[in-house]
DNA sequence: TTATAATTTAATAGT
DNA sequence: ACTATTAAATTATT
């Protein structure tokens, strides 16, 4: 094959210490298989040296992938004339190509030679692909002494045992938070939840489990054992969720509350399942986290049965209980791989609490969350009904799970993370590309004074109100302004989600949505004998509405303080509300017929 | 335990950039368990970071164990004022152990500040052990101010967060010089080799195995994946040394040739053993190496026969060859850590030669080594016949192994290197401090004109020299003037040297010397049959004696020309040396048989 | 800025 | 699954 080639030559390159000049050369033969060599041609620097190699330490030879940024890092320190070749391409300019390690297998000449000419050598892999036509180069044949003239390793025993090239993926951010978070909850999951995990994080199992090893092992300062900390710090290193709900919770589900976390949401329901979210857009308004804080969150209070979505921001945090029997429709759509959308479709705005934050600290009571008006931008939660939560896919699938199980026994659903949806969504992209992002409620937050503040009361306490040994709902159940029913459920659209991504799983493009409740609303005439072991098992529980006035303080009592059933008797009724009520109870729960 | 302590205390350290005051406290107390804390009392460094950590990251703390050469590397990294406490001890100077691992539980306490007194501090393990009686030092307690003063940290929770500060040491020139040269016989050294290395070297394992590391994997164009480099010139990365030598060598022995180093020796035999060496002592002639170049170098030539001291000056090279032979007696006497000195009782004197030290460039033959007179000092070798080598310890002491290897089936020797051998030794002190030190061959070189550069005609290059077609000697056999056998060899004498040094074996103090060969010389009556197989399985080879004259030329031809049994027919004989010649072959060489 | 020391983190191997 | 180690990538320091 001493094949014609195609050369550039590069008069000047920028190479620190000195000019040098630099050569490339490119030649074609026969061979599908693409042969780079990179030679420096100093004559300090001995032949066998001069051969630039594979970063992995093969040589490079015929049919070997070369990293040619290290290569070119290699010659750019050499200060060394250089002479690149290519040889025996299937064309010139059209074979090469860097795979998604950055790693060259058939680099498009092109841009070779074009990184050449620009001297900027530095970086390769995302060289401006611009189809330079061949015939802007010469044909060229390397003119070095013979000696000089790389010996083609006649493919033979390139590389006898090709080193199971050790491919290094790194995790992302959002992964690692993913991941410390579970791991906290978790930090030795068995091999099933390993499996959850890795469709959930969106990477192989493998790297799950080599995760969790290093982060329980490592002696790294800050993992310094992540799990030996755990261990120590936590109780016993929670090897399961520690949550003893009578329910068989999906895994993510069921997350333990950190207790971090618990201080958080001071929720007083130890099964809550808080999802850390990474947008939640109600109209107009948009509130997005980065992950890198629990700044976004949402769980389900199956106690209250209310979903709630948390926002915290520097001196505040907010929260908004939507009711889950306000709940008209729920909607599931994947988005970018382990991510996923939630739209929900409420018949009535949610309640609006906020709370100050403060370190705690002993003889100090913790700030209480207070009622308080509408904190979005506009009091837009007030008028639009429509919430769409952004976040991690598996839990958000397993929220449709649930709420699904408290309308039907039904099989869980799994979840599907299809390939990146084309952004033509228009969902997401309504979402995605909707009016202003902020990172915290910019609805200037009402009623923030010191008297605010009010000292924890008992009788206040949203705690210590009666909830089951009275069976009479606490809800304002006057004026429904839409009644509905579950009839409306659209099954055929409500499409199984494979559980898993496309990397472990099997692919059903297509099937990355999903709805729960029909769009319709129809009467209110329940199948209470389909309803769920889940809301049977535990005491009939209830939902808190937006019963107080608006600057009512709730208090929360710490997770570990919680009251069972049946708590005091004492009772509070509630106020009527400002905003129109769904008579959800009519609908789903089995309290109805107790009336 | 605020008990009385020991103190020394040490003006003036020899830490590199800058005079630093060093005070070593010891005080003692009750507890068994020793609490060591090193100090770097600088206002630059904050309090918790100064607080010398484990390798490991650590913190200190009592009970804990610590690797005092990490620490020391650090405070000398640091340029600081060090206060050392040892507390708790069960009695000074007794307690303190440095384990198999090169941890320090319970250190030595006097070799603790000894080492410290002399500034040397630099190596710790190995510090000779003298028992110095406590009285010699103060009783001490530190005498810093309350806040700079240790906070024996009450366990508790320390630093939270102490800033792992990272702090950068740099290898000196000579710890590099040698780390390239380890690394071009072993990129890959074991974790018990890399203990080794960081033991030679001295600096800590971690850094050691930092160093590699880098050198490994750095697109840095030295290291510029070293391994690689080797990987790909050399073999396949010897991650053993590759030399295919029957005996099984111990590591550093068998050190391949670096290509620039082959091009200096120019020995034909590619499986020579460099060594590089700190001094070189023939009576009172003295040459010392800092160890930065590759000024001083021994090697074995096992086709020769011969050993060979090479020196380097500015514009010449220079090298004796001393016949294995001729080899009277050998001993071997560890010094500081690491380093040994090896003496040789020779019975006739080396033979001498010089080469210019020119560039090589295409097209002009390199100069070669040409025969020449004795270069030393008053040339002093042709008279002295005794030599001292410094140079690092194992592969001193392993050329030891292999001599003896020559001389009978023995199992390898193993180099036990000892604690200090108290600087009372004569052969050391009067070896340090001999007459002058001269830097370069003082002997005004012999014959250094232009017409000493004959070109090299294969007709008296030595390598074309018949060797074995002729089972011949090729040496002038004639005028022995003493007659010697290894009967002479006194096994009593020879101790086993245990392999590695105290940090990493048992410690037999006092093995700290060895002698092959019997002081006596007895009549040549040669045991054929003891020979080792290496002077069996490779076909007998021949050492080139003392034979040609004075001016005779030497061309050695680069190694990689070189020329395999059976050489060219043509065979040059040998002139008359104009020294006594000793006949070795009758002892060794099989090639007595075939006459 | 470069060179190189040191750390962090992913991955492998041995047990 | 745990341990130790390697290797890649990154950070930091001079």
């Amino acid at each position: 094959m001493e094949a014609e080639g195609v050369t550039l030559e590069v008069e000047e390159a920028d190479f620190e210490g000195g000019t040098t000049s630099v050569e490339a050369a490119v030649a074609s033969g026969v061979d599908a298989a693409a042969e780079l060599a990179i030679r420096a041609e100093d004559s300090t620097i001995t032949p066998t040296d001069s051969v630039v190699r594979h970063p992995a330490d093969q040589e490079v030879c015929p049919g070997a992938e070369v990293d040619l940024e290290a290569a070119i890092a290699l010659i750019s320190r050499e200060k060394a004339q250089v002479v690149m070749m290519i040889e025996n391409l299937n064309g010139p300019g059209t074979s090469l190509q860097i795979d998604d390690r950055g790693i060259l297998s058939f680099l498009p000449v092109t841009s070779l030679l074009q990184g050449a000419r620009t001297g900027v050598f530095k970086r390769f892999s995302p060289f401006p692909m611009a189809p330079i036509s061949p015939p802007e180069y010469q044909l060229y044949r390397t003119s070095s002494s013979p000696d000089t003239q790389l010996e083609k390793s006649p493919i033979s025993p390139s590389a006898p045992e090709a080193p199971p090239k050790r491919k290094r993926g790194r995790l992302t951010k959002e992964q690692l938070a993913q991941l410390e978070r579970l791991f906290a909850a978790d930090c030795s999951p068995t091999v099933a939840r390993r499996r959850e995990i890795s469709a959930q994080v969106g990477c192989p199992e493998r790297q799950i489990q080599v995760w969790y090893q290093n982060s329980a092992n490592s002696p790294s300062i800050f993992a310094c054992s992540r799990r030996a900390k755990a261990k120590n710090t936590g109780e016993k290193c929670k090897t399961r969720p520690r949550v003893p709900s009578p329910v068989k919770e999906p895994p993510e589900l069921c997350q333990a509350i950190q207790t971090d976390l618990a201080m958080l949401i001071q929720e007083d329901d130890s099964s809550v399942f808080t999802i850390p979210c990474t947008t939640l857009t109600i109209g107009g308004w948009n509130r997005v986290n980065f992950e890198d804080e629990n700044d976004l969150l949402a769980w389900i209070c199956e106690k209250k049965r209310c979903f709630t979505w948390f926002v915290r921001s520097d001196d505040y945090s907010f929260k908004m209980q939507v009711a889950l029997d306000s709940l008209k429709e729920l909607a599931f759509k994947n988005a970018e791989p382990g991510k996923a959308f939630l739209t929900l479709e409420i018949s009535s705005p949610p309640s609006f609490f906020l709370r100050r934050n403060l370190k705690r600290e002993f003889g100090v009571p913790p700030p209480c969350w207070r009622r308080c008006e509408d904190w979005t931008e506009n009091k837009v939660a007030s008028r639009n009904l429509r919430h769409v939560l952004g976040g991690p896919a598996l839990p958000l699938a397993n929220v449709v799970t649930y709420i699904k199980s408290l309308m039907e026994d039904a099989k869980p659903v799994s979840l599907h993370s299809v390939d990146y949806p084309a952004p033509t969504d228009t969902q997401i992209s309504s979402h995605q590309s909707s009016t202003s992002i902020s990172t915290t409620p910019t609805y200037p937050s009402p009623f923030i004074d010191d008297n605010f503040y009010l000292p924890p009361q008992e009788s206040r306490s949203w705690d210590s109100l009666p909830c089951s040994n009275s069976r009479t709902p606490m809800y304002d159940t006057k004026s429904p302004p839409q009644s509905y029913d579950h009839h409306g459920l659209n099954h055929s659209r409500t499409h199984a989600l494979p559980y898993g991504n496309r990397q472990y799983g099997d692919i059903h493009a297509g099937h990355d949505e999903m709805r729960l409740l029909g769009t319709d609303v129809g009467p209110v005439s329940a199948q209470p004998e389909r309803l769920s072991p889940l809301l049977q098992a535990p005491q009939p529980r209830q939902f808190y509405p937006e019963t107080a006035e608006v600057d009512t303080v709730a208090h929360f009592q710490p997770a570990n303080y919680y009251q069972p059933y049946p708590p005091t008797g004492h009772q509070q009724q509630p106020h009527s509300s400002s905003h129109p009520l769904p008579h959800f109870s009519e609908l789903f729960s089995p309290v109805r017929d107790s009336f």
